[in-house]
DNA sequence: GATGAATGAGACTTCATTCAT
DNA sequence: TATGAATGAAGTCTCATTCAT
């Protein structure tokens, strides 16, 4: 089922290669998918093929190397859009939090992350792309959020780095994540910049 | 036989050729290193023996498998001690905020971190090995200072998410990190906790 | 498009590389020769590649393991179709016994009964596959003559053993063969089944 | 617990090397045993040393090669002793035939044959060693046993090839054997010999 | 003499990539 | 274009044998 297969608007399909276009989005889900599941060493052309239900032949058609495979995989990441905001601050800040750790958990992204860090000497492709795709439009919001409160520009930074990190550290440590932590950090970051 | 010749006293020497005590830190030493350049994946038995200056077999004494070899690596990591204490709070922070930076640089933490997590997988033990040696150890120094200068028993531990997180999250991101950045990040959490 | 392109008779071309039939037989022949002449546990991969003018991951394609290679190589093998019976049990018993050590001696059978016999714990399949293909099928055309001759049911069977038996036992034994063996064999069976 | 080593008339034992007549029997009956249920080319040296309760440098000070280990395994192999004979020719037959099928079981002999049938190539001392410790002697008592009973000397070869046989091929086969198999064999090689 | 350590030469299997239909 | 086949270059692990204590 190709997503937007029919939209109503879509242009009138060219004779020939009505496939194309679906393998292209089967591909990049599953090397997406296999990216997060296996990493990057481990995620094969094979399996690829496999889940795509393309033979390799084909993704070596549209991407000339693994690497290039995995970048337009990684690009192909799109950031969740997160709830509407409401204006209240506090209210916000704990639902973007609270987004991401569902995303996290739900699309498995501490994986992913792991392999952008750990292909930084072989494919440091990958680390900045995540980044643009994944990392920076979310601190983007986070710190509108903040300047739009008022927040002092030489501390928006840094608690972004805060507000954010806090989840992955817990995350890395492995320790469990209490019901009311959101609030909590929220809380603690409100007070520190003086927006409680 | 001379009459005393089993006194408790004696020398342990163990029968056979002693094992190479030159070889054991090599060989750890060299698989941390390809762990932490190459990844798990990457990391070959045989790039470890050659950088070791030993034969694969030699490793293979020691450790039953690749996967044995890199957690026995991995708890080659010894935690870096601190500066010590000075008592003062806000100075002992950002000196440990420092210091982590630094060690994070020097030693290429960021893609053993990435190791870890890409391998959650197919070498789980790895992730829990680098908690413990890694991550807990100073999150444990962190929670100390913190109590001890009256920190809220309910705010440390989200307080040490957000210190800790947020040198990882600029480090994710990619931002470069101002000279005072350590020292904003300390004063918006000393506030937030009412330490100030 | 001409109508009629897809009638039933259209040819069944397959898409993609068709897989080459030389090859097919070529690593079967060397998988066989090499189990023959080395043994299961020395017949290499590279082995039956070089002998096979291929490479050893078009071996793979075909076969999952070195297990599967050498099963198939021995399922490859053709019982050879013995000299047309005349109708006198005397000489057709002779000439069949004749062949069988031709024959043994051509394909050099006893090194691949022995490693049939010796894989039987690490490899069971191939001793019930020679077994199907090379031993039953001659020891059932032998029953079949005594039976056929008027040998008494209960008495068929063991004198199959013995007829065919002798054979192996002289040759495990190192013994020379006698130009007269193979009659004597049969006449001591004749006499004793009452056949004479 | 070694053979003999408590014989009322063992030589005083020299001081110093109290332990290598245990290592010597250790040493060959581990090798004997995982000839068997390995096969030569899986019988490792490490396996042996360990099975014996000695290093592998032991070994090699006793043996140059994996070979001549083996080799030695085999001459060690004994001749069981088959039973008093009663003087009854067909009693007499039908006992060894019964002996030999119940030795070739319990001491799984079938695979041992395998193995130095299949190693004829890369180990050619195992065949004939095997030959002269364990196939001739049953064969020549057999021999002894028709000849001694009137069987005519040209008839006895192919009998004895017959006879003993018979049990190979069955057992190749893979066939059960009846209670009274052996009877009927016997019975059909004394009626063919012109002795029943 | 006996031990445990060390090693070089493979063995099986996998994989990114290219080829032929 | 899309497919399935083919391949060369590894990668993990094993083993007979030798070394040092």
């Amino acid at each position: 089922m190709p997503p937007g297969a029919d939209t109503p608007l879509a242009p009138p399909r060219r004779p020939g290669r009505p496939r194309s276009q679906d393998a292209d989005v089967a591909i990049l889900d599953a090397a997406l998918a296999l990216l997060t599941d296996e990493g990057y060493a481990r995620m094969t052309m094979d399996g690829v093929a496999a889940a795509a239900g393309v033979s390799k032949a084909t993704i070596y058609l549209r991407y000339r190397s693994k690497a290039d495979l995995a970048t337009a995989a990684l690009a192909h990441l799109r950031d969740t859009v997160g709830p509407e905001p409401t204006g209240d601050l506090r209210t916000d800040l704990v639902a973007l939090l609270r987004q991401v750790r569902r995303n996290t958990a739900r699309f498995r992204v501490m994986p992913l992350i792991g392999t952008c860090l750990a292909e930084e000497q072989h494919t440091p492709e990958l680390l900045p792309l995540f980044r643009e795709r994944s990392v920076r439009p979310r601190r983007a919001r986070l710190a509108a959020m903040l300047e739009t409160a008022g927040g002092a520009p030489e501390q928006v930074g840094p608690a972004v780095d805060m507000l954010m990190g806090a989840f992955h550290m817990r995350s890395l440590a492995g320790d469990p994540f209490p019901a009311d932590w959101e609030e909590r950090v929220v809380d603690i970051a409100l007070a520190g910049l003086g927006l409680a």
